[in-house]
RNA sequence: GCGGAUAUGGUGGAACUGGUAGACACAACAGACUUAAAAUCUGUUGGGAGUAAUCCCGUGUCGGUUCGAUUCCGACUAUCCGCACCA
């Protein structure tokens, strides 16, 4: 054997190939992308965009999961370069926002600064493991040149509002309600007087409901209320550790904030706020447009929570509206109390004192057992609207304020909540509902009178809480109901809609769709995040900066830390409203209603908005700048924009493919969607969602080794053993034997591993196959760094291969069953791609490999399609055996291994002469013959029949049935006997 | 409680629309080369019976549909993830 080891000769190569490509790869930057402006650029061509989650760059590098997906989606995109695409595939740095500016605190140093060393990290690593991203995209999303857009994508939100009530038709051809609208649309509409506004103060077109007029004075008010964008005082997530207010979705079910884990406190404030509900239905429905995980989708949707039910209004003693919501108005009749949250106004008059503790209690989540519930009576009754009589109402600390009215009606025979209240505070119950004879017999009490033969229905109208619970499902209506005697015997579905005729025709109520998504709170009392592009005037009234004068940079200050506390009481402090220089700034209104900046002979003085942008900000847009993501005339180019997103091809969403883990399934991917919504409603974007298909890939679990004391060894002082068959680990110094904890990988089990040193010791290609062989990419697969041995061995006898001298370079016709071993492994190759099951796709290269290295003199046409299939998994070599010029010469005018032209199969030669053919009888496998490809049923037949086998199972018995089974790899005779 | 996902050899995993279960790889074992080890190459490797041909069992558990089920249906168990008083 001429080669002593295949392995070390091909480590020892790739040690310094790979530096060197790296190297110049980052240097030449050959996979820029272009975009119609550029004059290399075919526009004919089809596209994809591959788009991997934004980055926060941390302080300790790529961990494990970072490479796992960015190998992925690098395979696919220089795969579908290879194919013929124009490809988009970037990657820049989240860099803003709360745990980029926590590390500099820990750190003692500016946020600015260790973002800056953070990204030198990454990115040195990024370029290690041979990403195609194009070198000009790695933009960040903490530099003025970036959040000056994200600043101007944030004035698009407040300089429009949604007209909820417009009909129009999209780019796919859909008929969509509802859309963002400049705001001087309305302002237009209102003193015009097209809009008018209804009982409850909300604007709309002139008519039924909508016709009370909107006075001159109160035009401005509606309007600013009316903005995407707008200043609200909300009951917020107040994280005094922090030193911050969060987004609902940044606060765990525990009540603790999602980073750092620290309590959060209900608290009223005023806030920034983006109205994400308006778009709750399209985003809601969209959902279906998009080729998601069945997960993300239904987190989603709970998340947005859409509800059918009603509106209605109960009349309290001085005349004014109880309004309570309601998914049940069929149940109606059956109720016996009101129950209001205790933040509720009505528990606040007339509860007073009592009610302080529950207040404090529900606001900050700390309910103990969450089924006893408490209650308090107000003394105050209110008018039921169908039966005229007096209900009392309770303050209930079961009742959520920020849901509906933060009003329940109790129906305690058909709720269980509501029974449980009735029963502990003897309200009560009336039935509404006849159950179904099952639920009478599963529920009925034990005892003689409730004994089976008894008239159960006649038993549950006389006393229905003698059943212990409520029943909650449908049902029929009962006869008599005091307000609803017209409605017994109907079923409950057809009883909700005539209630809601009947109390829209009373004015006590109307049929409402409610959600529990609720506005997506968008201000922090941080530094490191964008400034908000709003100056007020003396009198507090909000005014946008200019565009011209966008960006509003971030002052470097000294002291950036937020004032935090332990005292759940203590006030939001911004760190920039300590900036007194920068605070005040002199401004001119200008005509559109924006204050340009500066000096001028009109000029006041304005203070700023001391607020910062949360990190999602950063994240809801920068897909779209990858496009061109050095333009200084827009967020993004415009003609580059329509290409890129496939508007031509009537695609839904401009991502094509979108690689990340489960955690921003609908904190970032929620919000994004809903800008990129408001921007194609503006015009801004061609496609009515960002991400046509989403993949999530699993996650790498890791053992953890622990000693007798229970303490965490690190990894590399771990030393495994196979004893008896069984996994065993041993502390390397101390000889301590160690307890095996399979499970995630991170600091705390000293267990995290760093693709940098495994790279090092194992080659960037091989670290690539092994992350990928690891098994599908959505699965959780452990991590075990003894397996990459198989990944080196394999593409060490490509790297063998290829050097051979003795490839055969005549024309004389190959073998045939290599030949068509070629051509399937082309084929599945390239459909493992396609379906991003990546895993086999290594699998088929290493059969190929396999298959050519037993060859005694391989033709050199194989090898060469095999290098170039095996391309986007192992870059560096095959650039590398490209460029040596030996047995494989670039073509001319083809600079890089990566723009290879993509081998094609020919179905052809995918037929092979023979084929095997399997015998079943009765669905068992008896026999497995050779028989020619083109053989007829009936000489199939024949050649079964003449089997030993087969005709000893079919002695004595008859044959039934014949079938004939179509297979892809063999042919399959059944034969049914009995 | 509700929703989603997963379950296949010693291990990671293949098997595409119901049609050869265990591809590919790791580990293990045996052999070749070597003074020896490593590396490399060759072979064996789901369990059981049999000299063999061959046969039986086997994809978390129980049942169903079918000539035939890892795949479809029903019930259950275990694990992971998400949500959870939303009226």
């Amino acid at each position: 054997m001429a080669e002593v080891s295949k392995v070390s000769d091909y480590l020892a190569a790739a040690k310094s190939f790979e530096k060197k490509w790296s190297d110049k790869w980052a240097k030449e930057n050959p996979f820029k992308t272009l975009g119609p402006k550029d004059k290399d650029f075919d526009s004919t061509k089809p596209k994809k965009v591959i788009l991997d989650f934004f980055p926060y760059p941390s302080g300790a590098g790529l961990h494990i999961g970072h490479p796992l997906g960015y190998t992925a989606t690098d395979i696919i995109s220089r795969a579908y370069r290879m194919q013929g695409y124009n490809v988009l595939h970037s990657m820049g740095f989240d860099s803003f926002g709360l745990p980029a500016e926590q590390y500099a605190i820990q750190t003692g140093r500016q946020p600015a600064e260790t973002t800056d060393e953070n990204i030198k990290v990454f990115t040195r690593q990024l370029r290690a493991l041979g990403y195609d991203h194009d070198e000009t995209a790695r933009f960040e999303s903490s530099k003025p040149d970036y959040y000056r857009w994200t600043q101007w994508l944030f004035l698009k939100f407040f300089n429009s509002y949604y007209n909820r009530f417009e009909v129009w038709q999209d780019k796919l051809g859909s008929e969509v309600i509802g859309r963002a609208k400049p705001i001087e649309d309305l302002r237009e509409k209102l003193q015009s007087g097209k809009w008018k506004k209804d009982q409850f103060g909300e604007v709309g077109p002139a008519g039924n409901r909508y016709h009370i007029d909107v006075k001159k004075s109160e035009i401005e008010d509606l309007v600013d209320a009316a903005r995407l964008a707008v200043i609200k005082n909300v009951d917020v997530n107040w994280c005094p550790m922090l030193g911050t207010v969060l987004a609902n979705e940044e606060v765990t079910p525990e009540g603790k904030s999602e980073r750092g884990d620290y309590p959060v406190y209900k608290k009223p404030l005023k806030q920034w706020v983006l109205k994400i509900t308006a778009y709750a239905d399209r985003l809601y429905d969209d959902l279906k447009l998009l080729d998601w995980p069945k997960g993300v989708m239904e987190m989603q949707k709970e998340w947005i929570g859409p509800s059918e039910g009603a509106l209605v209004s109960f009349k309290t003693a001085d005349g004014a509206k109880l309004n309570v919501y309601t998914t049940r108005p069929d149940t109606l009749p059956g109720v016996t109390f009101v129950a209001v949250a205790p933040e509720h106004p009505l528990a606040v008059k007339y509860a007073g004192e009592a009610v302080k503790k529950m207040v404090s209690l529900a606001r900050n989540h700390a309910y103990e057992d969450k089924t006893t519930h408490q209650g308090i009576f107000t003394g105050q009754y209110v008018t039921h609207p169908l039966t005229g009589k007096k209900i009392p109402v309770w303050v209930g600390d079961y009742v959520l304020s920020g849901y509906g009215e933060g009003a329940v009606m109790g129906v305690p025979s058909h709720d269980t909540r509501d029974f449980d209240f009735a029963k502990k505070y003897d309200i009560p119950i009336i039935p509404v509902l006849m159950p179904s004879d099952e639920w009478l017999d599963a529920n009925a009490p034990k005892g003689k009178e409730y004994a089976s033969g008894k008239d159960l229905r006649a038993l549950y109208i006389k006393d229905c809480a003698k059943f212990g619970t409520a029943f909650t499902d449908d049902g029929i209506m009962l006869e008599g109901l005091e307000g609803a005697e017209d409605l017994g015997g109907l079923d409950n579905r057809t009883a909700i809609r005539k209630i809601c005729e009947k109390l829209e025709a009373l004015g006590a109520g109307a049929a409402k769709k409610t959600y529990r998504i609720r506005d997506w709170l968008f201000s922090r009392q941080r530094y490191w995040g964008e400034p908000f592009p709003i100056v007020y005037d003396d009198s507090g009234k909000a005014y946008p900066v200019s565009e011209a004068d966008l960006p509003i940079t971030l002052p470097e200050v000294t002291d950036f830390k937020p004032v935090t506390s332990d005292d759940k009481d203590a006030d939001p402090v911004t760190p920039l409203g300590r900036v007194t220089d920068w605070l005040k700034v002199k401004g001119t209104i200008l005509p559109d209603g924006s204050v340009k900046l500066g000096e001028g002979k009109d000029a006041k003085t304005f203070s700023r908005d001391t607020n910062t942008m949360p990190n999602w900000a950063g994240s809801c847009w920068y897909y779209m700048r990858y496009i061109s993501p050095n333009y200084a005339g827009g967020f993004v180019d415009e003609a580059a924009e329509k290409y890129w997103s496939g508007e031509r091809f009537g695609a839904k969403g401009s991502v094509d493919l979108y690689v990340g883990g489960t955690e921003h399934a609908v904190l970032h991917l929620l919000y994004a969607r809903f800008w990129h919504k408001v921007f194609y409603d503006l015009g801004l974007v061609s496609t009515p969602e960002p991400f046509y298909k989403l993949f999530n890939q699993g996650m790498i679990t890791a053992d953890a080794y622990s000693d007798s004391r229970g303490f965490y060894v690190e990894v590399d002082k771990v030393e495994e053993r196979e004893e008896g068959g069984v996994r065993t680990a041993y502390n390397k110094e101390t000889g301590e034997k160690l307890t095996i904890n399979p499970g995630k990988m991170g600091k705390r089990y000293k267990n995290g591993v760093c693709p940098e040193d495994v790279c090092n010791r194992h080659s960037v290609d091989a670290f690539r196959c092994h992350m990928m062989f690891l098994g599908p990419l959505e699965a959780t697969s452990p991590w075990r760094e003894t397996t990459i041995v198989g990944q080196e061995r394999f593409i060490a006898s490509v790297w063998a291969l290829a050097h051979r001298k003795d490839l055969d370079t005549s024309d004389a016709p190959a073998n045939k069953d290599i030949e068509r071993l070629v051509h399937s492994t082309i084929k599945e190759v390239t459909e493992d791609i396609k379906n991003i099951r990546l895993n086999t796709g290594i699998s088929a290269l290493m059969v190929l490999t396999n298959a050519l290295a037993a060859e005694a003199k391989p033709k050199k046409e194989h090898v060469e399609i095999l290098l170039r299939l095996m391309q986007p998994y192992t870059p560096f070599m095959v650039e590398e055996i490209y460029s040596e010029g030996k047995n494989f010469k670039l073509p001319a005018g083809v600079k890089s291994a990566a723009f290879l032209a993509w081998p094609q199969y020919d179905e052809e030669k995918l037929q092979a002469d023979e084929v095997t053919l399997v015998v079943q009888i009765n669905g068992k496998k008896r026999a497995e013959l050779i028989v020619p490809a083109t053989a007829t049923d009936k000489e199939i037949e024949a050649a079964a029949m003449d089997n030993e086998t087969v005709k000893r199972h079919l002695e004595g018995k008859e044959i039934r049935r014949i079938l004939h089974i179509p297979n892809k790899t063999c042919k399959v005779l059944g034969i049914v006997v009995g």
